[in-house]
DNA sequence: AGGGAAAGTTGTATTTGACAATCATCGATC
DNA sequence: GATCGATGATTGTCAAATACAACTTTCCCT
């Protein structure tokens, strides 16, 4: 058992460093590049927002932006819109409450929730976030030209609606 | 301290679920689309693959196709061209082996160095995953026409180039 | 022969994430 | 107006990915 399958060898070098356009296997795989230039990006996020204590946070910065722009929001929609689970985001709340950054209170009327608020401090950072995404958005896509931006823009969103259209 | 900052009151309904196009704050964020939509691409791969011992894999499939294709390859090459560090690489690998989908073979000449090669059921499991991948682009991506899905593979190809090559 | 680079491995700590189960509250119905 | 189902959220637990640093082995070059 264990045998090695037969197959066409390839050259010796393509074995020490595959050249960018030898993925040929992975060429009509649209989910690899995604995944791959998705996990760079995150990767340069978090080296931008290092120290900032909502750093090394998928979700972190999505759910302080919304809490700045929606006082009152909820940790549903929230999780709903980051396409997250509950418990993740119940969770990561708890510690941007821990650290100062929102607050936390039960909303007369309808106990069971709870209306998220940002705290001052918590508006300072989301500023400091914005200004960092924004020059991420700005860098990161610097290859693409105006149209393939707007184009990824786009398409990304369509996506992203079509999902969230999926799950309603 | 942790006084809440004044900010203009958000309507009542979109406290409790936001609409999809009440992400104004994000509308420019590019990088949360692209993650969102990404993260439930990995989860709807992974569903995909469940029960195929490379289930649950981001970079697996990847390497376990590429060993496929590169008979021989080596180890870096693949971290290299998924873009992930060596060491998470070398476990995943010995994972891979340990299942029996891949052997690795020091190759006379550089015994630094091993060659990595797919076994029979490896190249089994490769066609299968084939297959799934492409099902899954097709059926994921069908919401967009298909020149938003050449421009898709384009822009995020170029991207993953241009990444590439800054690393090189 | 010796120093530096390259290929891999190991150690460790941080995160994330999913799933199930639980608690509290609301609302609707009988 | 009491109960049952639905809704909002939390907790517990577990599996996995990932990074970064340190270390070993081997190769290459002078």
């Amino acid at each position: 058992m264990n045998e090695v399958a037969k197959s066409s060898p390839s050259s010796e070098t393509s074995l020490r460093r595959l050249a960018p356009d030898d993925l040929d296997v992975l060429e009509n795989l649209l989910s690899f590049y995604m995944r791959a230039v998705t996990h760079t990006l995150s990767r340069d996020l978090d080296a931008r927002l290092a120290g900032l204590e909502v750093a090394k946070g998928t979700g972190k910065i999505t759910a302080l932006l919304l809490i700045d722009s929606h006082p009152g929001i909820r940790a549903s929609a929230i999780s709903e819109a980051t396409l997250r689970d509950r418990p993740s985001m119940s969770r990561l709340l708890t510690h941007l409450e821990a650290v100062g950054l929102i607050e936390q209170r039960v909303e007369p009327g309808e106990r069971r929730a709870r209306g998220l608020y940002i705290t001052a401090r918590g508006h300072a950072v989301s500023q400091e976030v914005r200004k960092i995404t924004r020059a991420q958005s700005t860098e990161f896509f610097a290859v693409l030209d105006e149209d393939d931006q707007s184009h990824l823009m786009r398409i990304t969103r369509k996506l992203y609606h079509h999902i969230r259209e999926g799950l309603a």
